[in-house]
This record gives structure tokens, sequence and C-alpha cells, in this order.
DNA sequence: AAATGTCGAGCGCCTGAGTGA
DNA sequence: ATCACTCAGGCGCTCGACATT
């Protein structure tokens, strides 16, 4: 049904590779400007789009990179990502791995059947690394973005966060502003805090926040909860009704977790800023932290779709170069939900 | 790199197309039982991964399906349909729109090179009828989701949802709870209302509800806003500002306004329920709804997506069959933020 | 020596027609 | 005749190796 090079051929009275050549915009044997013409004008009048399978077969690649996330709610990833890549001439398929160190290694398993030239995954899993480390063997290409680990571990393209250093930021600013009985809300890092584990991620962090300013951390102020605002509600609600004055600040894991923190806090009669400390961290330009003006340790999400791409694209062009990685450094955007005055 | 046919065929000693049977679950030209095993240890022990382009392009079809989307943050739906197409051995790729008419059809144009097998559209657009027309005449199927218009007018596959009707029911349900002055905010039913338009949607919905408890409409109890809570916020902020006794109930179109609106609310000193009525029109499950403990016109779906797939398993199935039209009914969920008791 | 155009093999897989038991 | 398997052509496109000006 669907036109082809074929069809070009017959109604140009050129050859299939001849219309090929014409159509590609590459160098080396150039097409004469008047067949170019022609065929341009007969692939218009047909309506010829060139077939995605077909080509990926001949060539080798497929100019679609694979983006792996841990859930499908990283929208300002996905579209920033989905921007870069289209400027490269390159497509983005998202894979989801809902949060599955299993499903992931599956996934990365099915992607060299679906030819993708590359894969961007969101969220290195220090637990995938052998995965990871197998896939570049048989000449996948991966840049990852890194969140929990150092960079220094990881032995790939990647972009590195610093949101360990978040919650340290953060610990520091509230400690600043008078707060001492500062909560952890949400995530692993609450979970690993809960059980006294401070080697990673955001327990770390909360570790050293502590100790830079000199107080001593308390497990009992990990409030681990499950994904979502209702289940943080629940938790911020339990917590602060089990005893009130264990809390003075939260520092809550994600900005979604964040609605419900809010509406607990509100419901226990507190004044956020005044009565409770509230800070987060997140991307740039989130609406919740704008819309309740709540202090946040903002990741650079543009830069470091950016700094992807850039990746990507070096080691497209060169699949034996050296890694590269890149730091990017949060900011801490101070509101009035963290603020006594 | 990657393991083909070849190499089983070479590993066990048989030919490319024995091999080729025998791993496919066909019927006609079976395999034996012996070889049957032989193959399959081989592909196990190599593994063989078939290509999907080469498939793809082999069958004249991919076993893939597109998904049109307005916006990238329908996960729920992408998230049901991912797993129900599982079931038929389909894969899904999302596309988003962005709410762009031009770029609805320039994707659509773009997926018979893709080799889709159909295209679930989760937003039709009547603008966009010829298009799609078009795209059946040329052999593409579609599916569709229908909130603005009649499922009447729709010459294609499609799942009804009462959207509409939504607004009539809220309407007569705050209006029995005795509001008197009900705003709309947002959405497409929010600009029509205020430019004096009530032949579709939303605002159809917003006139027939007046209609049928008798209350007259007042085109300024609509408040247009953009997308996003901020702007919501914003909108809702100014509408209780400039003359806070228009307004005693607010419909608002999607709940992720609704977290602006209820800010808004509350700023202005109001006590939800009591005050100001509430209620909106989403999915069922919205997590800020049962937080907020908000009234919903609720849409099933759970239901919608099951019945998207299974219009597809038709169409797939029968492709020149009769066209299937289902009409689901949303539910009343009625709860605090609309009750005066 | 270019510049322009054609040939044809082949990417990995499927499948109708054919071979031999 | 059935069963088990192989041949070979083709899906639409690319690209190295020629042929023609």
């Amino acid at each position: 049904m669907a036109v082809t090079l074929q069809d070009i051929a017959n109604n140009t009275g050129l050859s299939v590779s001849t219309v090929s050549r014409a159509l590609s915009t590459e160098k080396s044997p150039h097409a004469g400007e008047q067949t170019r013409r022609k065929v341009f004008a007969a692939a218009a009048k047909l309506g010829y789009r060139p077939n995605v399978s077909a080509r990926a077969l001949a060539r080798g690649r497929s100019d679609n990179v694979a983006l792996l996330l841990p859930e499908l709610d990283c929208i300002p990833y996905i579209h920033q990502i989905e921007t870069h890549l289209d400027e490269l001439g390159l497509h983005v398929t998202p894979f989801a791995s809902h949060w599955q160190t299993e499903r992931e290694a599956e996934l990365l398993e099915s992607l060299p059947a679906r030819m993708l030239d590359a894969v961007i995954n969101l969220h290195y899993l220090a637990a995938n690394k052998d995965v990871y480390q197998e896939h570049r063997r048989r000449g996948q290409r991966l840049i990852f973005r890194v969140v929990e680990e150092d960079i220094e571990d990881v032995p790939f393209d990647c972009i590195g966060v610093d949101v360990d250093k978040g919650v340290r930021v953060l610990i520091e600013h509230l400690h600043a502003q008078g707060y001492r009985r500062i909560g952890l809300l949400g995530g692993f890092g609450a979970t690993d805090v809960a059980a006294g584990r401070f080697d990673r991620g955001h327990a770390r962090g909360y570790m050293q926040g502590h100790q830079a300013v000199g107080m001593p951390v308390e497990t009992g102020r990990a409030v681990p909860c499950g994904a979502g605002m209702v289940e943080a509600y629940e938790a911020a609600r339990k917590a602060l009704a089990s005893g009130r004055d264990d809390f003075d600040a939260f520092i809550v894991q994600s900005p979604d977790k964040l609605t419900g923190v809010i509406k607990a806090v509100q419901d226990a009669g507190l004044t956020i800023g005044r009565d409770m400390g509230l800070a987060t961290i997140g991307a740039e330009d989130e609406p919740v932290c704008s819309l309740y003006d709540v202090t946040t340790w903002a990741q650079p999400v543009y830069r470091v779709c950016k700094g992807l791409v850039s990746l990507l694209k070096n080691r497209l062009d060169d699949p034996e170069g050296p890694i590269h990685k890149i730091y990017y450094e949060s900011t801490l955007v101070a509101r009035s939900s963290s603020s006594r005055g």
C-alpha cells in the first residue's frame, strides 16, 4: 500500500538506487541537481515516507534511542530529551521499568533486537551494574543519569546529580533558620535512615548534614512511606500525631509526596514556615513548589537533559572514545516554607 | 553482533527456514518435536532475540500499536493499555501531540512508515476528522476515546466517555446541596462558556445543568485558564478577589488544576464545602481527589482502557467488520467538598 | 579525473512451493 | 496421502563496486 522507492523510480524513470541516493543527504555519490529535483517532486507528489524497518535493517541502526525510566512520570525529562534528540534527527522511545531491577534488565535485554542506537537511562542502578557492563560489551551505548551513587564509581558515560548533597544543604539551611528536629520523609533515604544505614543517597546526606551543624542523628526522625501523595499524607499525619514535638521540619523526598505532607501539616493546625519547616528535592520549575512556596533543592533538569544528549552524541560519534562524566550542581531555592521570618 | 536465525541454523545443522518454523507458534508446517526441542535449546543457549525490524519488514506488520496522547501525563491510561496489549502480544509506543491538531495529523502521517498495526487515539479531535478518514482509507486501524463529541457523530471504532453529562450531573448535585453560583474553571469548556458557545463538551453540560435545575447561565461564571496548577491558582484567586459573592462553588476541569483552586479557596479564608463547593471531573482513583476529599465525576479508566483494547482486537481480527461503539458511564463520587452538612 | 547514474548483494526474517521419506 | 524439512524469493532500503558521460 505504502509508497516505496520503487514507485518513485517508476514514476521518474530512474533506478531505485539512484532515487535512494538522491533522497539521502549523504555526500559521496552525489546525485545531479536535476535528478534531485525530479525525485523530490515525485516523492512529494506520491507522499513517500521511508519505511523505518527496512531502513533500520539495511543500515544496522534505527536512529532511535531508548529512554529508560523508573516511572512514566518523569515528564519534563522525556519532553526535554525528545526535543534535543529531535535536533540530531533521532527519535526517542520511552520504556518504564517501574522501579524493578529485574524488569530493567529484561528491557535492556530486549533492546538490541529493536536495533536501538543507544540507551539513555535516567536512573543508574548499582544493582544492575553487571548487566550494564554486559550490554556495553555487546556494543550497546549506554548513557546514565546518576542519582544515588558517586559518579566516580560509575564506569559509564554519565551525568551526576547531587541529590545526597541536597539533603545536607537543606539540613544546614533549615538549621540556620532555627529548625532543630528535622524529619526525612519518603524514598529510599527514609528507609535507610530508619534502618540505621547511612552509606548512600539521601541517608548519607542526612547524616552529613547533621554532622555539619553538630546535631545528633535520630533514626526515629525518618518517616518511610510508599509512593504517592495519599501515602505521604498518612505517614506525615501519623508522625505529627504520635508526638508533635518530635518534628519541627520535614525534608520531603519528592514534590509528589509534598502535596500530602502539606495537607497533613495544615490539618494538624500548624502553619508552614512558622511552626513547621518544609523543604523538598526535585526538578526545577516544579509547580507544587512554586504554588506552595516551598524551599527546594532544585535539579537543573534542562541542563541535565542537554548534557545527556551531548554525551550521547559524543558516544555515537566516537564509540571507542574515553568515558565522559559531568557533574551538575543543583540550586537551593529558599522560599517561605523554610523561613521563620 | 546479535544472534540470528542463521546462527541457530549453523548450531543445530538445520536450515534457517526450519528454525524459523520451529520457533514460530503457528501451526501449518509443524516442526517435529525433536527439532523443536533442539532449536529452542540452541536459541536459549545463544540468547536469540528475533530482530523486530526484519520481522516487521517480512510480515508487513510490527505487533506494535501507537498510542496517541494529547499530553504525556495520561499515565494511568498508558499503563493500563500497555498491560492489556501485552496480553495480546502487542507492544505500545506512545506519541504526544501536545494538544496541537497539526502535530497530531503529522504524527498520523508518520505512522504507516513505522509499520504500526493500529493507532489508539486517546482524544478524538473533530477538527482532524478528515485526516482520520484519509488514514483509514489507507488501511490504518484507528480506535478512539471520545470526550468532547457525541459518539453518534464519530464514524470510527470508539469508546465514549460522558464528560459533558458530568458537568450537568455535578451542577444538579451542587444545586441540590444548596449551591447557586457555580463557576466552571479551566479547559475548553470555560473558554466556550465565556464566549457564549454551548454546543459541545463541558459548555453544553454547563448549559444543560442550569436548565435542569432552572437556573440562568451566567457567562461571567466561566473562569478560563491555562494548563497547570499555578495558572489555575491565579485564575481562581482573581475570580474570588474580584467579587467573592459571584461564586459559591467551582467545577474544576481537571484534578491538576484542582490543586491550585484548593489553595486559592483556602487563601481566601474560605472553608471548602461550607463556604465554597468544589467538584471536578477526572479519572477514577485520582490521588488529589481522595486526599482533599473532592467530589468527582469519575471516569472509569480501567474499563475504558479494557474497552479500547478489545475494540482494537476486534478490528485487527476483522479489518472489514462493522464499526463498534461503546459508551461508558462515569460515576458521581460525592464527597465532603460539596456537602454543606 | 571527476561527476552522475546503475547493478546487485544483502540486512534478518517469513512463507509458498517443492523435495524426499 | 501425511509428515518433516529445505529452497528460494521477497519485504524496502542502503551502499560498495562498477559503467557511462
